[in-house]
DNA sequence: CCCTGATTCGC
DNA sequence: GCGAATCAGG
């Protein structure tokens, strides 16, 4: 697979999405994560850290201690990735992750989780706004194309087509990716009443 | 363990 | 130029 210039475009594009190395070069197909990266040095566009900023340091393992000139590459100044703000909780799993009815014909089993329905709920706006930035860049996958490390939050009605699970990598052995951790798992404020 | 990007170096 | 192997870190 040659780095075709729609190819290299698509690697480009996705690269500026903030998209991470694995993902585009699943997109891409036929190229690992390595190969993808290798490309993005070559091209000049792996770092935006404009000035004084150490990179996520990785250098500097060899016996040669060799300075690198570094090649700056004025390309597209994307923005910097959003500066999350993490405040996790864990509480209680309140939305439990897709599993295999097994039980029963019913096609459409109830019980499954309903995020996206702030009834009595009130959440970080800040919490939803990421949410709702992170589902564009949703994979947007299947049930099917889950796996264990991919975001379960399910987008959509499940009875409707346009049913999806997001499918952006989990935050660490959580069944969400960051931005649906912070919905998901509520500190743990309101529904505590009970003076006496 | 999973993942991330960074670098090296034989091809 | 390419990317697997390796490195370094989260």
């Amino acid at each position: 697979m040659p780095w075709n210039d729609e190819r290299v475009e698509l690697l480009k594009k996705m690269w500026g999405e903030g998209q991470s190395a694995s993902q585009i070069a699943k997109e891409l197909g036929g190229v690992t994560r390595n190969a993808v990266i290798g490309k993005v040095h070559r091209l000049g566009l792996s770092n935006r850290s404009g000035s004084g900023g150490p990179a996520t340091s990785a250098g500097s393992a060899d016996t040669k201690s060799e300075v690198r000139p570094e090649t700056k590459a004025t390309k597209t100044v994307s923005k910097s990735a959003p500066k999350p703000a993490p405040k996790p909780e864990m509480t209680s799993d309140p939305a439990p992750a897709a599993t295999q009815p097994s039980r029963i014909k019913a096609i459409i089993p109830a019980g499954q989780p309903l995020p996206p329905q702030p009834s009595a709920n009130e959440i970080d706006p800040e919490a939803l706004a990421k949410v709702n930035e992170i589902e564009k860049k949703a994979r947007k996958l299947t049930l099917m194309e889950l796996t264990e490390r991919t975001c379960k939050w399910p987008v959509g009605d499940p009875a409707t087509p346009n049913f999806w699970f997001c499918g952006l990598p989990v935050q660490s052995g959580k069944p969400y990716c960051e931005a649906h951790v912070g919905v998901a798992f509520q500190p743990m404020s309101s529904r505590r009443d009970r003076k006496r």
